[in-house]
DNA sequence: ACGGTTGTCGTAAACGTTTTCCGTAAACGT
DNA sequence: ACGTTTACGGAAAACGTTTACGACAACCGT
C-alpha cells in the first residue's frame, strides 16, 4: 500500500504538491500535475480514508440505520431496499458514501446509533420507522447531528428534514372505496407500538367510517408486529366478534399475507369471502391469488428526494442559500387489484 | 466534542496516560485510572474513529457488499437479512463492527469493492452471491485482502473461508421426493448467468434424473432473474412445451411466485394441477395458498458462522494456533407442505 | 531599475489517537 | 547503604492526509 509519502519520493516532489495535483487544486503545474497523476495510477495509490477523515474533520459518509422494529425480528427490508438504492444514488452524486448500519435486535438504547455518532462515523445519519415520540430524534437534535427521517414524529420539533407518505389519506382513500363498494362493517389492521405510520392510517380510518357516519368499532381494530406472524394472528380475533368485518385493511403487505393465510384457514376466501386492502405494498401483493389491491409508495424517489432533503439541511452541502428544512408528505398510488 | 486532550488538561495528565487507562492497559494506577473514567463519562468523551483507526492502521470493522445480481435490481433481500443478523452478532462478539455497503446497480467493475478495499473502509470484507468464475474473488486474493464468502467459487482456489449450502444435495433431493410422487416430467428453473448456487441445483438435479433413469431435457430447464418477474416470464414457455412438465422446482421462493402467478393466469392451480418445489425459502413460501414445499436454508446460524470462519482466517484474529482456513457446506433442511 | 503581481511549489502544522521509550520514585533484597 | 526491581506516568513519535503560509522566480508596467 503506497502513501503520498512513497508518491512524493519517487517523483521529488513534495507531499504537498502531490497531495495539491491530486485533489484538482489550482496552483500547482499542468504538467506536474499529470506526471502526479501517472504516478499514482502506477503506482496504484489511493488515499487513506483515515487519515483524510482525521485531517478534514469530516467521514463524507452518511449511515442509514437499518433498525429492527422493537420486540421483532424484522427489519422491513423489502421497503427499504429500493429506498436505499434511491438513497445511494442520490448521495453518490454530492460525492458522499452511504454506509447501512445494522442495529442489533432489541437495542433499546439506540446503542449503534450513538456509537455512531460519538465516534464520527458518518457526517450525517438517515433514520426511519419513526415513532410518534422518537428518542433517536431528540437524541440527535440535543447531539446537534445533522439527520433527516423517513417518516415524520411529534419529537424534535421542526428542525430536520422529514419526507413521509400521506398515510392519512391512504387510510381515507381505502375505507372511502370500500364504502363505495357496499362494506360497512371494516376493520384496520395495524402495527403494535407507536410507529407513526399507524398512528396516522388509524387516523385516516376513524376519519373516514366517521364522515360515511359509520361507527367505529374497537373490536374492528387489531394491532400486531409489522410482519407475516403479525398479521396471521390478529386476523382470526377480528373474524371471530359478533358482528364479524366484511372486509379487512392491513397496514402493510407482510401482515396481509398472514392475515390471508389465517382466512384461508377458517375456510374464507381473501378477495371473495372477505375484502383485503393493503396500504403499503412493497412487492408481494401482485403475487398473491387474488392479487391484492394496495396503495404502493414511489420508493426509489424517495430515497433520492431525501437525499437531496438531508443535504440541504446541511451547511457544508447546502447551495448559495445557504441551509434549509425541507419537510415533504408524498401520495400513495392506488393499484387497484381483484381482492376487494 | 471533547478529545482526549480535553481529558488529560481537565485532569492534570498527560494524554499517554490517559489512553492508557481507557484501553484498560496494566501500567496505570487503579486510581487513577477511574478518575480517567469517570471524567470521560462526565465530559461525554469517545474516541475519535478516524484518529484510532489512522493509528492502529486497522478499522475494526468488516463490510459486506450487498450487490445487485448483475442485470437485475434485486438485492436478494429476504435472504440477506437474517443472515446479516446473525453475522453482526458474532462479530460483535469479538469487538468488530459491521457495516453494509451498497453496490450500484450495473458495478460491473465491483467499482464498490475496489474503493473498501483501497480507502481500507474495513479490515475485511464479506461477499455473497458467488459465481463460478468470481472476478471479485481474483482480486480480494491477488490484493491480498482478508475475505470470506457466502458460497463456493472456483476462482481464487482453497485459500479464502467459504460457507455454502449443499444445493446439489438438495437438488437431488427434490427430485428424488417428486418421482417418489409419481412425477416423471420435472422442469428447474435457476437464475440467470453462472450464479454459482444455480449451477449445483441444476447438477444436482441432472444427477437424480439419470439416476431415476430420467432423461434430461433441454425443454424442462429454464433461466431467468431471481425475482418474481424471473419465474413469472420462464413458467409459460415451459408449460408451452409440447410435453409440458407435471412439476417445476424453483430455485428461490420469489421466482416460485412468479411462477405459480403465470400458472394461475393459464388456468392452472399449483399443488393440484402441477407441482411446485422450492430449494431457497426465505419467508415467503409458507404464506402461499397452498403453502409451497421448500428447502429452507438456517440463515441467521449461518452468518454467525461464516463470521467465525473469517475471524479463524485472520491472523489478528485468530486464536493460539495460528490462522486457519475453514470451509463448510451445509445441508438444506426440507419442509414438506402442500404444493406438491 | 524597481515595486508589484502571478504562478508554482516546499515547509510545517494540524487532525486525535496509540504506543514506544524513557525517567522518576518507591519498594525490595542483600 | 547500595544496587536492583517494580509501578507509574510523561514526552514524543508515528499513522496519512490537507492546507495555511511563505519562498522564490518570472513576468509585468512604469
Amino acid at each position: 500500500m503506497s502513501s503520498i509519502h512513497d508518491l512524493a519520493r519517487h517523483l521529488n516532489i513534495s507531499i504537498g504538491t502531490v497531495s495539491r495535483a491530486l485533489n484538482g487544486r489550482a496552483d500547482v503545474n499542468a504538467e506536474t500535475r499529470q506526471r502526479v497523476l501517472d504516478a499514482a495510477r502506477r503506482l496504484n495509490y489511493s488515499p487513506n480514508q483515515s487519515g483524510r477523515n482525521l485531517r478534514r474533520g469530516a467521514t463524507h459518509a452518511v449511515a442509514f440505520m437499518l433498525q429492527p422494529h422493537p420486540g421483532d425480528q424484522q427489519y422491513g427490508e423489502p421497503f427499504f431496499i429500493p429506498f436505499l438504492t434511491g438513497l445511494q444514488a442520490q448521495l453518490a452524486e454530492s460525492g458522499l458514501d452511504l454506509i447501512v448500519v445494522m442495529g442489533a435486535p432489541g437495542d433499546y438504547q439506540h446503542e449503534r446509533l450513538r456509537r455512531v455518532v460519538e465516534t464520527r462515523w458518518a457526517d450525517a445519519v438517515v433514520l426511519a420507522w419513526t415513532r410518534r415520540e422518537d428518542e433517536r430524534i431528540e437524541y440527535l437534535t440535543q447531539a446537534g447531528f445533522p439527520f433527516a427521517t423517513l417518516g415524520r414524529s411529534r419529537s424534535g420539533g421542526k428542525s430536520y428534514p422529514a419526507l413521509d407518505l400521506d398515510f392519512e389519506k391512504a387510510g381515507v382513500d381505502a375505507v372511502d372505496r370500500l364504502v363505495a363498494r357496499g362494506h360497512r362493517r371494516i376493520a384496520a389492521v395495524r402495527p403494535s407500538l407507536n410507529l407513526n405510520f399507524g398512528y396516522l392510517f388509524l387516523a385516516g380510518y376513524r376519519k373516514a367510517l366517521r364522515r360515511h357516519g359509520l361507527e367505529v368499532d374497537p373490536d374492528l381494530i387489531g394491532a400486531g408486529f409489522i410482519n407475516e406472524a403479525g398479521g396471521y394472528e390478529i386476523t382470526p380475533q377480528l373474524m371471530g366478534s359478533s358482528n364479524p368485518p366484511t372486509a379487512i385493511i392491513f397496514n402493510n403487505d407482510a401482515m396481509a399475507l398472514g392475515g390471508c393465510r389465517a382466512l384461508v384457514e377458517m375456510g374464507l376466501k381473501p378477495g371473495h369471502d372477505v375484502a383485503v386492502t393493503v396500504i403499503v405494498d412493497t412487492a408481494l401483493c401482485r403475487y398473491y391469488s387474488p392479487a391484492l389491491t394496495s396503495f404502493r409508495p414511489a420508493l426509489e424517489p424517495l430515497g433520492r428526494r431525501l437525499a437531496e432533503m438531508l443535504l440541504a439541511s446541511m451547511p457544508s452541502f447546502a447551495g448559495p442559500d445557504g441551509p434549509r428544512i425541507i419537510r415533504e408528505v408524498w401520495p400513495l398510488e392506488l393499484v387497484a387489484r381483484d381482492s376487494d
